[in-house]
RNA sequence: GGCGGCAUACCCAAGUGGUAAGGGAGCGGUCUGCAAAACCGUUAUUCACCGGUUCAAAUCCGGUUGCCGCCUCCA
């Protein structure tokens, strides 16, 4: 495609990107609530739309893209007066809740950095939009869809139903809502109707996370951050709303409706809070979801780590963005040790590519074009380009730097190959496949930082490989592998090429 | 029950009207003291099943079967 396309949820159909004020572009992503560890259904999401900020970005355009913090523990259960996650969790660790909120913040960060994610624009956290959320709830009453039971404030879904209609975005009728719910209204509830949700909640004895509000001590509810937040920074009306598919419904339905019920402007002109809304699929784990009810979401520390049972080796945070990026983001992605694996050779193979064409000489290969390496080469980056518009198909995209890599291997090889492609071909080429490869796919941290360990580390396998490649001319074998073996026991591989010996450390 | 998605080789996975991408594994080969790695070549007449539309369908329509997600906190 020539221009790009993005599956909007809300018109279930493929469109064509236009912003609303270009060059600018206005992102808002769900992100995590930090009373746990990040598993890897936080990873999709937010590598899902790392690509969609570079990608816009790497377009032209002047992206501010916001990602909430959920801070604010919300409840167990909605039923329940309870204490929430984040309280719980602060219990069992005896912490301060906000303590608990920091700690696993600061994970979170720590961990999609390690995956190469770009930070975003601005991260707002719930807590810290309190008034706002506040000032929101008191706008939606005072237009009459909201009302307040005890000091609780819900909002009136039947309501806004009349003006507006709800289940736009998930194509869910509230009739049927209705009659299908009916019967699991149960008759402690506060609410008028079983599709109500709070906006605000009374805080009962035992919940310690509590701010002043005009109706109660309590805390708001949990759909209203996000509409606060993203109208706060980027606006009524905005460019992309995104996040995972199960927050398609309720909780992105609740936030069009909280709009629309503030801002009164709603679908009739077209405005739904958001302009395209993109959901990422889910992940599942040998064809099971992976889910925290269901315990088998595995800590992203955990891959990290392999300290799992469902587990056999570690797996590289590089390695799982790749994996989860040879997949589209509208598919869910099954994973296994078998496709980690599968992924994570890929992923070697690939780095060797890129190895091998920062040595390569240009001008030494110019000898004789051949048409076809030369057209390979030439249309990397129309061809990629078309793959990324078209809904970001990262897929595609890596799939097209795989057809180059023979190329690449082919230039690489002997000087005196007859396979040659312009220099100038093959000069904007490199750039063209760097830049993908680090900046559009964010894949650049491919590499181990560098430090001085590391210097020290190379001076001393130059040592030893240097002994060894004398006992090697000196056919003494014995020595030689002596000195392989005892450098693979700890883990450090060598492997002998014409050129000499390479060594790297296992993983 | 309501809403939605998926079913492509041994595994993962693209492909939504023009005659099956890519990765891994397997197999054959090159290289190599051996090993490992790397490189080259190769692997689905066929896309769950049945019927229909079309010059043409994995792709569109109808039906069947199976799997999954959301509807409750979840990315």
């Amino acid at each position: 495609m020539d221009a790009l396309h993005v599956y909007n949820s809300l018109t279930r159909r493929k469109e064509r990107f236009e912003p609303i004020n270009p060059p600018f572009v206005g992102m808002y992503v769900c992100g995590p609530t930090v009373y746990g560890n990040a598993h890897l259904g936080h990873a999709r999401s937010a590598i899902t739309f790392d690509i969609v900020f570079r990608y816009l970005k790497a377009s032209g355009y002047q992206v501010r893209y916001v990602r909430n913090v959920t801070d604010v523990g919300h409840l167990e259960n909605d039923a329940d007066e309870g204490e929430s996650k984040v309280e719980k969790q602060a219990r069992i660790q005896q912490l301060e809740p906000m303590e608990v909120a920091q700690l696993y913040f600061n994970n979170y960060i720590e961990d999609m950095a390690a995956l190469g994610m770009l930070r975003p624009s601005i991260e707002p956290r719930a807590t810290g939009h309190i008034l706002e959320q506040i000032e929101v709830i008191q706008q939606i009453l005072d237009h009459g869809y909201a009302y307040e039971v005890n000091g609780s404030i819900y909002f009136d879904v039947p309501a806004y139903n009349k003006d507006f209609s709800y289940g736009i975005l998930s194509g869910r009728d509230l009739d049927n809502m209705l009659a299908e719910s009916r019967d699991n209204l149960e008759g402690g509830s506060e609410k008028r109707h079983p599709a109500d949700f709070a906006l605000w909640k009374k805080a009962s004895p035992s919940h310690i996370m509590r701010w002043n509000s005009p109706w109660s001590v309590g805390f708001p509810g949990w759909h209203i951050e996000c509409t606060v937040m993203s109208t706060k920074y980027l606006g009524e009306w905005y460019d992309i709303h995104g996040g995972g598919m199960d927050l398609l419904f309720p909780h992105h339905e609740a936030e069009i409706a909280q709009s629309n019920a503030c801002n009164l402007h709603g679908h009739a002109h077209g405005k739904n809070e958001a302009k395209y809304w993109l959901h990422n699929n889910m992940i599942t784990y040998e064809g099971q979801k992976m889910g925290k009810s269901l315990g088998n979401a595995i800590g992203l520390r955990e891959f990290f780590s392999g300290d799992h049972p469902l587990l056999e080796q570690p797996y590289a945070p590089m390695t799982i963005r790749f994996f989860i990026l040879q997949a589209h983001y509208r598919s869910t992605v099954d994973f296994s040790n078998a496709a980690l694996q599968a992924a994570e050779r890929g992923l070697q193979r690939m780095g060797e590519g890129l190895k091998r064409l920062a040595g390569i000489d240009p001008q030494a290969r110019a000898v004789a074009v051949n048409p076809e390496l030369e057209q390979n080469l030439a249309s990397f980056r129309a061809d990629v380009t078309a793959h990324m518009n078209d809904d970001f198909n990262t897929a595609k995209a890596i799939a097209r730097m795989y057809e180059a890599l023979p190329v690449i291997n082919q230039l690489y090889k002997d000087s005196s190959s007859t396979f040659g492609v312009s220099p100038e071909t093959f000069t904007t080429f490199r750039q063209d496949f760097l830049a993908v490869w680090q900046d559009w796919l964010g894949m650049g941290a491919t590499t181990e930082a560098a430090g001085q360990q590391e210097d020290l580390l190379d001076g001393l396998m130059g040592v030893i490989t240097e002994l060894r490649s004398q006992a090697r001319q000196a056919k003494d074998w014995a020595v030689a592998d002596q000195i392989r073996d005892r450098l693979n026991a700890l883990h450090i591989k060598l492997e002998d090429t014409p050129d000499g010996t390479d060594w790297y450390v296992e993983k």
